[in-house]
DNA sequence: ATTGTTTTCGCAACCGTTTGCTATTGAAAA
DNA sequence: TTTTCAATAGCAAACGGTTGCGAAAACAAT
């Protein structure tokens, strides 16, 4: 069966299809009557209008790209979860490109995003992501592109992300304050700026407390693990900081191998999304980088700048609120 | 900045548009070295297509709609992850629409679906959705429409999910052959058709192996969790079967707090996607529910469907191939 | 009766590409 | 020299809407 056009109605009807077009959409140049038979005609026929021609005459997609390095990882279904919602909500669409942690998969990406005309960009970058040139040709265009969670320092563009420094203080605040002197961080890829960000905030927060830390790092949960099971038995440490959901998943299972026990023996703090720490026996006490909240916030922070045409690059930088949800003994997500 | 267009081309050469469009797609009906020089320019401005002319002109979007209830529960990220890498890898494109467990948002979707000219559609059905009329436009254009997982019997499309009877069968098997004799059944909202097969499932396999079965429905994880712990006192049983994450998420902490062992007190085998019974302490068997295959093989037979123009409707049944991953001692997921 | 003002609708261009057909060449064949 | 035929490039319609402007008719004011 072929789409019922504007074309098709107004053939039916006599008029023109200027007439059906602005009927549809309650223009008061149209009469009330023919508006109404009109309207009448297009839900029996039941007529939908062609949004690539919509979109080509308006010059305008309502669509979103979203370019992320995997949507199976701890957080990002969440944050897909989130952005999804707000979008929705607003009747953008939602494009989503997966990079692969592949830096030309991602300018691939990109591309595509620009040949389909979005109005907007959510990008969370590859590890391998050191410029952001091939982002040139949207900015050229105008259009808004935010910077969610993994991002780069050296750029204007608007950034949506964790305090990870801050966050990370919090963290080893807490371990202090219940009484740990001897820590161990364990770290992500060295070469990654949230990695070193949550560094430094290890280490500020460490000298503060004037605490004994070591520092491991360790690509990937099984490497944690390895690395970990060492440094415990040489370091005798009585607190560990995870800083990711992939490091706690193999430190956890390192420190319960060595016979000690969470907290008693050896306290537990993790910046993580949520689900993991909940799942864990015991559950682990952690910081709340919420994928979520991330995305809600990453795109109202775009529409709102679709809407108001504000300055598309205002080079913000916009933290997400963090809090401690301590979790030694409860298990708060069966409530 | 402006676009550069085909016209923008054509100008600053002095040549017509369609000689622009042709060169640029290698016809040779363009001499070759205008055709050439064309090239050279479009490269040098930096020339893209407008996907949103294309798409009108030839009246093929590339787009793929996928509908699914919720981004961010324990099985749908893995399954956006294996579509969107088949979608990509044979250049369409994915809108990703959430329904929220809402048969209205699902209504909703469809339509930005129809309205956005997707070339097929890929959907997990919502919980509450009875019926199928609201796929009746994109029948009608005869746009192929596979469904995901979450299907329901009575209609004529193509389906893609797991054969559930069997795979809870080769669950129930494995209680049994290990010597389990009283075994407890944990299953979902009871309305849910795969609810339904995997309850058949063990039904069958339940009179097969002679054993002594009780059974619980829950609706989420703390409602697993409260009437298990119940159960397991009065029936006392040798084996648990949950027959997903959620339930499965409920079961352990349930009968960790009785203070049985798993497996030597109480064995018990899942149905999943297979993180949280690798995650959890100890390992859990399980019955793989491969999200990522899953997502692959829906993704391709969609694909194959747009590529051969086959019957967009020849009401097949895929069944996702499973495997019973036992899982007692190791961590596999940690190799 | 004339002019002015609304109301209601049609005309046609436009968004950026694609594509069937035609027109213009120059060279090979007759 | 005339005919034939490639090779090459242009013309214009089409895809399905949107929108500025003008036209006709109806009504009000003078």
């Amino acid at each position: 069966m072929k789409r019922i056009t504007l074309k098709d109605l107004a053939g039916l009807l006599g008029v023109n299809t200027s007439t059906v077009s602005r009927a549809l959409k309650d223009h008061p140049d149209i009469g009330v009557e023919l508006r109404e038979k009109i309207k009448r005609l297009a839900k029996d026929l039941n007529y939908h209008p062609n949004m690539m021609a919509v979109q080509l005459r308006k010059q305008k997609s309502n669509l979103i790209g979203l370019i992320i390095p995997d949507a199976i990882m701890f957080f990002f279904p969440s944050v897909i979860k989130g952005i999804s919602e707000v979008i929705q909500k607003n009747n953008y669409k939602l494009l989503v490109l997966q990079s692969g942690e592949n830096l030309e998969q991602e300018e691939e990406n990109v591309r595509i995003c620009f040949e389909n005309g979005v109005d907007g960009l959510l990008i969370t970058l590859t590890n391998q992501t050191h410029s952001l040139n091939h982002l040139n040709d949207l900015r050229d265009m105008n259009i808004p592109i935010i910077l969610v969670d993994k991002i780069i320092e050296e750029n204007s563009y608007d950034k949506v992300f964790i305090d990870d420094q801050n966050a990370t203080e919090i963290c080893i605040n807490h371990l202090a304050v219940t009484g740990c002197r001897r820590i161990i961080g364990v770290f992500g890829n060295e070469n990654l700026r949230m990695t070193k960000s949550r560094l430094d905030g290890f280490t500020v927060a460490a000298q503060k407390y004037q605490l004994t830390t070591e520092i491991v790092h360790a690509d990937g949960t099984f490497e944690a693990m390895k690395k970990l099971s060492q440094s415990i038995l040489k370091f005798k440490p009585d607190g560990i900081f995870a800083m990711s959901d992939e490091t706690l998943a193999g430190a956890v299972p390192a420190i319960k191998k060595l016979g000690l026990k969470i907290p008693q023996d050896c306290s537990v703090v993790a910046i993580s999304d949520g689900f993991l720490p909940q799942i864990l026996d015991p559950t682990i006490t952690f910081l709340h980088h919420d994928g979520l909240e991330l995305g809600r916030l990453a795109a109202k922070h775009l529409i709102s700048k679709l809407q108001n045409k504000e300055n598309p690059y205002s080079n913000q930088t916009i933290h997400l609120p963090v809090n401690l949800e301590i979790n030694d003994s409860t298990k708060p997500w069966l409530k």
